[in-house]
DNA sequence: CTTGACTCCGTACCTGGGTCCGGGGTGTAT
DNA sequence: ATACACCCCGGACCCAGGTACGGAGTCAAG
């Protein structure tokens, strides 16, 4: 059953380190394309559902909700756009990303100049991390 | 009732700027202490409780959870711990924001390699973008 | 042809971080 | 003393993103 037919869903979710429910929740969010069937409607996943799951799983680590990667996947999945509607929701996506890099940088700012005021040495007390995350 | 005897739940909300009800939903967390209460059952808050929502408020938006908030507000209860700790969880978050930075940099790079091939002009057919996007 | 692993589906449940509801008691200004 | 804002509590609800359950069908090996 294995092999040319298509992968069950058990090997996809292996493959790509996901829960096979999360597979079947993805497909309901509508993110995961459906498979074919088998004659006992088994899901048959091509071997592209593999990469398709990683890019997901790839997206949200970077701060993507799943309905922004349901738009994003939207690009690669609605023919009837134009191109310049493909490269509008491209050029939206690219300032989202962009915003979040920028609130991250703002973040890691803050938290090193937090962590470069202590030497990591003596009790808590005083703590010069603490201290400034209590004040202003 | 608003002064030397404490601050009431609204009040504490309003300074702070978060919901009345985000306040005891710290408390049942264990994040906020449980204030006194006054003969008739109010909470009454010292004006320093303002600051520990600040702080909790502030964390987050660093990019802690409300777990790893309690767990470093553990830290502070507990003189017996070092200032080492506190750094050494400040640091793990640091790496966890550079590492999400440079992820989100990669992809931002890529998304603009793709949206520049493409003039915005055409039909669908032959899309630079959804070509790129396809081969992953 | 039985056994054990795998799959199906629908529904229920879980965590995180809140937010709202409703029926009560309280505080105070008029 | 009455109106109105404020507070109490328990529990329900919300959204996101899954996870688990359980009865039934299927597959591959021995």
């Amino acid at each position: 059953m294995t092999g040319v037919n298509g992968l069950t869903i058990g090997e996809v979710a292996k493959q790509a380190e996901v829960n096979i429910e999360t597979l079947r929740y993805y497909e309901r969010r509508g993110i995961l394309p459906k498979p074919p069937r088998s004659r006992t409607n088994y899901r048959r996943y091509p071997e592209t559902a593999i990469q398709q799951v990683r890019f997901i799983k790839r997206t949200q680590r970077l701060g993507f909700s799943l309905n922004e990667i349901a738009d994003l996947l939207f690009l690669r999945k609605n023919p009837q756009m134009s191109r310049a509607a493909v490269k509008a929701r491209a050029e939206v996506k690219l300032e989202d990303i962009e915003a979040k890099i920028q609130h991250l940088t703002e973040m890691r700012d803050a938290l090193a100049h937090v962590t470069a005021l202590c030497d990591g040495k003596g009790p808590i007390d005083g703590c010069p991390i603490l201290h400034a995350l209590e004040g202003e």
